[in-house]
RNA sequence: UCCACAGUAGCUCAAUGGCAGAGCAACCGGCUGUUAACCGGUAGGUUGCUGGUUCGAGUCCAGCCUGUGGAGCCA
């Protein structure tokens, strides 16, 4: 009776004769020689079939083989440094559990990526996919991870809300029993009352943006933490912030290093300086940076991109090239509160300016995580919701939270799909997630 | 929504307004050390769609569709 092993664990068998079970993901015959690279979803490893070495049935099976042809191979694991990863199969029985349809559409060749997002399905079997995958697995983890152990509880807000969070995005119209309903774009809102019930608390879920974004960085469906910290003021928050990023950052570089470098081909000295603490930037000293930016460029398509008005929001051209300037992560704080969400706190004696923080990470990937101190005064907020023409009825419940009991209280929302872009170094976040929803795209 | 570029075999791409091509994949055959192997052979096309200009359109023009890159909005 042979053990039947996982790809990953091949090292500690060497010398045994142990069984494979995975799918065929490339094959190079020479003559009645047969090299097959077999995944399993754990990793990668050449089997190698001799004509003289198997039975006949197995020799013919090998032959019929079609590329993601599933099957188990029997044979004895040996170290051969000729194989990628150090490990072989010496191949004595093989089985087939399924052949695969000839003309497997993804090729190991260059292709476009519009081919292989309506490919999705199968393009998520390749090793590089794989290994975003697994990090975007262990980024999650790092985040819940991280949370649970500094006294946060874990509440989990609504998906289907009654009227938007910030009003300013488009929202996703549901019909709920006649009446309407939107996804959620946000549970801040829903966390603000969930502190007052249990101290710090976090939700984690997907968020739904309509916003007809066609860019690297946006996608309709995205995965968003957002915490939420009573009694904390701007600065507790970006401390917050950044033990948090650095403790996720040097996660994934613990446990995934060698898929950065082999597979994503990531510049790992890039990772290795996310250590709090981060440079902080207040809005009009970034503001003028990027004017001091702005005069020196000579291309005149990017000095038009750098273009900034007064009290104007930092476009993504901005971003990347503030970001630039550092190695680190860097936070912006102290926007006008003109160009914020209408529930931030103002800075004391310059109601110009919000108590709001952005994260941005470095190597141009931009916003990561968007926060800010919310505002404790009834009248603000009434002013704000009337100005931002949103339903005053639909926030009864939100200026409650002002009237019994309010205390200062901050938080933010890290997206994990930008997050994972960022650490993986990837150009566009469809990669980020198994099956993306885009601008217009739903399928597969 | 706006700007730019593209759409030819399953994929990646060629083709001065004049016979529709190559590599890879598929299929058949050969090869005991391949790594996106190599060698020989077979098959594969409504050139995105609609209309127009022309003796003749993959090529030029108009509209539409789809894709890619960028902007705005944001995480």
């Amino acid at each position: 009776m042979t053990a039947w092993v996982k790809i990953s664990d091949v090292g500690a068998h060497v010398g045994e004769t142990v069984t494979v079970k995975g799918w065929l993901y490339a094959r190079t015959d020479k003559g009645k020689l047969k090299f097959l690279q077999l995944r399993d979803g754990s990793g990668v490893i050449q089997a190698v079939v001799f004509k003289k070495g198997v039975p006949e049935s197995a020799w013919e099976a090998a032959e019929q083989l079609t590329q993601e042809s599933s099957v188990e191979v029997t044979g004895e694991i040996r170290a051969d440094d000729r194989a990628l990863g150090g490990y072989e199969l010496s191949v004595t029985d093989l089985t087939v559990v399924a052949l695969a349809d000839d003309g497997y559409p993804i090729q190991l060749k260059e292709h476009g990526t519009g081919f292989l997002m309506a490919q999705r399905h199968l393009w998520i079997r390749t090793p590089r996919q794989t290994a975003i995958l697994r990090i975007r697995a262990t980024i999650i983890k790092a985040i819940r991870d991280w949370l649970d152990d500094h006294g946060f509880t874990l509440v989990d807000t609504p998906i289907l809300t009654p009227a938007a969070v910030e009003g300013t995005s488009t929202l996703f119209e549901v019909d709920y029993f006649g009446e309407p309903g939107y996804l959620t774009q946000s549970g801040q809102l829903y966390n603000e009352a969930n502190i007052m019930a249990l101290g710090p608390v976090y939700c984690f879920g997907p968020t739904f943006r309509a916003e007809k974004s066609k860019t690297r960085r946006h996608l309709t469906e995205f995965w968003m933490v957002e915490p939420e910290i009573p009694f904390a003021d701007l600065e507790d928050l970006m401390e917050v912030e950044e033990q948090f990023v650095s403790y996720i950052v040097q996660s994934v570089l613990a446990k995934h290093r060698r898929e950065l470098e082999e597979l994503l081909e990531r510049d790992l000295t890039a990772l290795e300086k996310v250590e709090a603490p981060f440079p902080r930037l207040s809005y009009d000293e970034a503001a003028t940076k990027l004017r001091e930016l702005y005069d020196a460029e000579e291309d005149p398509e990017k000095k038009a991109l750098l273009y900034l008005e007064e009290d104007d929001d930092f476009g993504a051209p901005h971003e990347t090239a503030l970001s630039a300037l550092y190695d680190k992560p860097i936070f912006v704080y102290h926007y006008p509160a003109a160009v914020k969400a209408f529930y931030m706190e103002s800075v004391e004696g310059e109601p110009r300016l919000s108590r709001s923080v952005d994260l941005l990470a470095p190597e141009g990937y931009g916003e990561v995580i968007g926060g800010g101190q919310r505002t404790t005064r009834v009248e603000l907020l009434e002013q704000r919701i009337e100005a931002h023409g949103l339903p005053r009825e639909a926030y009864e419940w939100y200026l409650d939270l002002r009237r019994y009991g309010a205390v200062p209280h901050s938080g933010f929302g890290l997206g994990v799909e930008r997050t994972v872009a960022w650490i993986c170094g990837l150009p566009h976040v469809r990669e980020t997630g198994a099956f993306p929803r885009m601008l217009e795209k739903m399928y597969p």
